[in-house]
DNA sequence: AAAATTGTTATATTGAAAATAGAACAGAAT
DNA sequence: ATTCTGTTCTATTTTCAATATAACAATTTT
C-alpha cells in the first residue's frame, strides 16, 4: 500500500497518515487483523520521524480502528468491536453538510456526493 | 444568533467561529445579504481578539461563502453567485467517509446520518 | 540464552501557527 | 466632521508540529 506524505501542506503529517490508512483499509489493502508497520519501520520508510508516525497510532487508537498491543504492535480492529461512534461521527461531520448546504447544494446533491465517494472507495482498484 | 466559543478546545478559535457562522448560515438565522458583524463589535461580543475574527472572516471568503468589501463590512453570498466548489467538497468529505466505513458503516447507516443532520439543520427550530 | 525489535517515555530543540496586543491608515458611513 | 470600517504593520506569548537522541522493559527472533 502506498503512502503519499506532503510535507509542504497545511494538513500536519501525522493526520496525513492517519487518513491515508484509513483509506487503505476502507479499500481494503488492510484488513482487520493485520498488523500495521512498526512505528520504526514506518518512520523511515515514509522518511519522517518516529514520534510523528507514533502520533498517527494513538489518533487511530482514538478513533476505535486499531488497538495499540504494549511491546508488540499495532492491529486493524474489526468493526465488529468497535464501540458505538455515532456520536463522534455526527460532529465530525455536521461542519461539512452545513458547508454543502450554505455553498447551494441541496439534500439530493449531497446525497450523491456521499455516494460517488463511497462508488469511488469501495469499488476499489 | 448565539455563538458558543470554547477556549479550552483543540480546534481554533477561528476555526470554530467560522464553522458556527457556516452553521448558522444554513439554520436560516442568518442570509444572503446579510451583513456580518464588524470584526471589532464581534470581537468585543465575542471576548477574542479582532484578528481572531478577521482570520475567520478570511476563511469564509475563501469559502466563497462571503464577500468582504474593503472599508465597508462583510456580506453573506447567496448560493447562486458561489463559484463551482465541488471538487473542495469532495476532498473534504473524503476522509470522513472513508472513517465512517471503516467503523463498519455501510452505504444505507451513512446516508441515514447525512439525513439526519440534513434535517436537523434545515428544520430549523 | 542472547540479540534484535517492539512500543513507551523522557528531554530538548527548531520552526510554524494561533492568539493577543497596540497602533496607524484611508476610505466609508453617519 | 466625527465615527466606524477593514487593512496593515510590528511585537509578544503560547501552543503545536516535527525532529532528534536516548534509555527502558517486554516481546520476538535467532
Amino acid at each position: 500500500m502506498i503512502i503519499q506524505i506532503e510535507p509542504q501542506s497545511d494538513v500536519p503529517i501525522y493526520t496525513q497518515l492517519t487518513n491515508q490508512i484509513i483509506e487503505g483499509i476502507a479499500r481494503g489493502y488492510m484488513h482487520p487483523g493485520d498488523s500495521l508497520p512498526s512505528v520504526r519501520a514506518f518512520a523511515a520508510d515514509l522518511g519522517v520521524n518516529m514520534h510523528t508516525v507514533n502520533k498517527s497510532y494513538h489518533e487511530l487508537e482514538k478513533k476505535g480502528i486499531i488497538r495499540i498491543i504494549p511491546k508488540s504492535g499495532a492491529v486493524i480492529n474489526s468493526p465488529v468491536e468497535i464501540s458505538n461512534n455515532s456520536e463522534r461521527l455526527l460532529e465530525e461531520f455536521k461542519p461539512m453538510i452545513a458547508e454543502a448546504l450554505v455553498l447551494g447544494l441541496d439534500k439530493e446533491q449531497i446525497q450523491e456526493l456521499v455516494t460517488s465517494l463511497i462508488q469511488d472507495i469501495k469499488g476499489k482498484p
